[in-house]
RNA sequence: GCGAGCGUAGCCAAGUGGUUAAGGCAGCGGAUUGUGGUUCCGCCACUCGGGGGUUCGAGUCCCCUCGUUCGCCCCA
């Protein structure tokens, strides 16, 4: 290993790829701007205590997945896992609550979680995300997974599973908690060996155990949904009825539980059977005590998020990203025709056009092969004529017609280039 | 943190103990010294992720290590 490469788990996006991630930030921001959701930016990294009281100490991602250390200062720093608990801080800080209404964040960046990497998992991944601060209203978790539901579609994603369920307020949680542990205790024994320690550990999470044996115990399980109160219970229901109006098909899990504790009500996520053992791409629910916890105002919410690089993953088994190609792809030798090109150049870029400069002062040949490769619609070539005489050839590259012409008229023929171009006949 | 597979050029690769490490793509140079896409020719790994060992001899076998891939766990 001579030279340094990129940190386990983390890795380059190169040019080729980052249309790819231009385009599913534009097709987002787009959605996010129509439902009059604005973008929020926090920094990378937080006080430790922000995610630990956030997520829940004894959850896997707090207690062993966080890149955490201790700065100059001895403060105990950890590179955001996740998204909310940044934005929450940032909405609780500024009493973003006072500027009257709820409150439409979302976010795009970069989360670090110190896990094995794996298929669509690595150590530094990109999150979009929303946050509905300040509604309680059921049409607010609607709104919300319908503009999930919008950005996938948007993006050209099919066949995306989507599970819903409600793992109703604290003390549902508790009654079924308790009710989930009689009933499996008998069977401990039969369990695998990760849910025998999750029996007292964190027993929800059994539910959604991939140990065949274990889900055929949990065949016979009491359902979170029977121990919903009566009033989750109907915001459920209701939660069911906007979705059926708005058209969206999902299909109730009463297994699914998610892994951070903030998490009330409302839990969905949205899976793909293309991405191997992370099917998981959007995921998220309702948190009704997290901005409190936080030691916010009582604010109820709701938000989820997307893993930009499992998008990326589908979007590269359904479509190639269309690539910008070169407009004019400029051709020249001779020290004063160079300098003529560049000054071109930079002319044919303020007026609109995407200008290519060789630079290699190589024989003309060899520049016009680049010029081929560049996908350039046309070459611009300065030789020594040509920067004697101050004019320039134009060559169209698809038909071979090339013309003589002035340098100081480039200007008055911009406008019938770009629609030459546009048109794509030439 | 646990388990399994894989590391040969920028990329895809052949090679499975015996003299000088196939081939393809890309790149560079030339045929074509002011005109591209085709074609032809040439160049492009003193060395097989790194270290150690076995052997007369190792890219090939063994050990360690690093990286990577897939799975478990967990999660977006």
């Amino acid at each position: 290993m001579g030279s340094i490469q990129a940190i386990r788990g983390t890795r380059d996006i190169l040019p080729d790829e980052v249309s790819t991630w231009q385009f599913v930030e534009a097709t987002a921001r787009e959605i996010l701007n129509r439902a009059a959701f604005r973008e929020i930016r926090t920094p990378i990294f937080e006080q430790t205590d922000l995610f630990a009281r956030g997520m829940g100490e004894a959850t896997d991602v707090v207690s062993k997945e966080m890149y955490t250390f201790l700065d100059r200062g001895d403060r105990s720093l950890t590179l955001r896992p996740e998204g909310t608990a940044g934005a929450v801080r940032s909405f609780i800080e500024h009493g973003l609550q006072a500027q009257g209404g709820p409150q439409r964040l979302w976010y795009v960046g970069p989360m670090f979680r110190y896990e094995r990497p794996q298929a669509g998992r690595q150590r530094q991944f990109h999150q979009l995300g929303l946050e509905l601060l300040g509604s309680g209203d059921e049409r607010a978790d609607v709104e919300a997974i319908a503009i999930a539901t919008d950005i996938l579609q948007a993006l050209g994603l099919k066949d995306l599973k989507f599970d819903l369920n409600s793992i109703g307020n604290g003390i549902d949680r508790t009654a079924f908690r308790e009710a989930l542990v009689n009933y499996l205790t008998p069977y401990k024994a039969d369990l695998d060996p990760d849910s025998q320690d999750r029996l007292t550990r964190n027993p929800l999470r059994i539910l959604d155990s991939k140990d065949q044996n274990t889900q055929r115990i949990l065949d016979g399980a009491p359902s979170i949904l029977d121990h919903l109160s009566l009033e989750s219970k109907a915001r459920f229901d209701r939660v069911q009825q906007l979705l059926a109006d708005l058209g969206i098909a999902c299909n109730i899990n009463p297994r699914l539980v998610r892994g951070l504790d903030y998490y009330t009500h409302t839990v969905f996520e949205i899976q793909s059977d293309d991405l191997g053992a992370q099917a998981t791409v959007c995921a998220g629910g309702r948190y009704d005590g997290l901005v409190a916890e936080l030691g916010g105002p009582e604010t109820p919410a709701v938000g989820w998020a997307m893993g930009l690089e499992r998008l990326i993953l589908l979007l590269q088994k359904v479509q190639a990203a269309p690539i910008v190609k070169t407009d004019f792809y400029l051709v020249s030798r001779g020290a004063q025709a160079e300098a003529q090109a560049l000054r071109i150049a930079q002319q044919l870029r303020q007026a609109g056009f995407k200008a290519e400069l060789d630079l290699s002062g190589s024989a003309f040949g060899k520049q016009f092969k680049r010029a081929d490769r560049s996908g350039a619609a046309a070459c611009l070539i300065l030789g020594d004529a040509e920067a004697e005489n101050r004019t320039v050839q134009l060559k169209w590259l698809a038909t071979g017609d090339q013309s003589e012409l002035p340098q100081a008229e480039i200007a008055q023929y911009c406008e019938d280039w770009r629609r030459l171009i546009a048109q794509g006949t030439v």
